[in-house]
DNA sequence: TTGCACCTTCAACTCATTTGCAAATCAGCC
DNA sequence: GGCTGATTTGCAAATGAGTTGAAGGTGCAA
């Protein structure tokens, strides 16, 4: 959920190329900015971000969904009707489901650490749910609008 | 979460007029689907199920909008991109926060006991953020898909 | 019963996402 | 370094869920 720490453009490369994709000059600055990003980024504020930088919407978008077929990101709507794009760090592919919170009134999206949320079992609650569940979603004020 | 005891159509009458709201024919049919479901229900599911009296989508769309607007539904995504709406019964109107789980596999919907999913405060965790959190939303694979 | 504000319907529209395709670009190979 | 075939890009056009406008119909309070 932290920014790992800054990559070079060949760090970019290898790690597109290990996940047999061609390493494009558009594919590298989705990855970048991926990496830049504190919590998962939307396709409209990617888009929007590289624009200026000349690349297509459409091809942002196609990469996006590139990356997630490779294993490199993860795409989910987080509750509030949106997709969002979140990369997959090495260091968590295969523990991190860090739960994340949306805010109602501002839309803010934030990822929480991992363990701030605990399913119980219950006498009412499905079997095994707490194994069977892979994400966790909360939604409320944030901090700051509450 | 339970269904409620079946209502007569003066009851439904009644709830609808109780919102400022005029009992038609389409929208008493609207609001007893969502008496009848266990599960919040998308408006794909709900049109289609009501199409064939004759009732339009547009007018099963905007009742659904019109019911939540006027507090008897609530209308939220549940992290699968796909709107859905569940009644809002009299006795959960102040309290009822139960969390909601959708398979990963199958899309199937179910709301958990209210108390199965715990907010931990953790040192790294944001300030009160149990008090802060209206919905709770878990993804997974259900007993059939596991 | 009447009047009118609220509803329903249908088609047309919006807007995010996806797709088709020719031109551009990459990666492997002389 | 150039050559070549497979991928990828960019643009424009298609799609599809969801929304809206307008005209006629209906619930309901008086
Ligand atoms: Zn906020
Ligand atoms: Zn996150
Ligand atoms: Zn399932
Ligand atoms: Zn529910």
């Amino acid at each position: 959920m932290a920014r790992a720490g800054t990559l070079s453009l060949d760090d970019l490369k290898t790690q597109l190329r290990e996940a047999d994709l061609r390493a494009t000059a558009p594919r590298l600055a989705v990855l970048r900015c991926l990496h830049d990003a504190e919590t998962p980024v939307s396709h409209a504020e990617l888009a929007d971000k590289l624009a200026p930088e000349g690349w297509d919407r459409a091809t942002v978008y196609r990469n996006l969904n590139d990356l997630t077929d490779a294993g490199l990101a993860r795409k989910r709507d987080l509750g509030d009707h949106v997709w969002r794009f979140e990369l997959l760090r090495q260091t968590d592919k295969h523990s991190d489901t860090h739960p994340h919170f949306v805010c109602d009134e501002c839309g803010e999206v934030s990822c929480l650490p991992e363990g701030s949320v605990e399913i119980k079992t219950t006498r009412n609650s499905p079997v095994r749910l707490k194994e069977r569940v892979h994400e966790i979603q909360l939604k409320g004020r944030c901090e700051r609008c509450n």
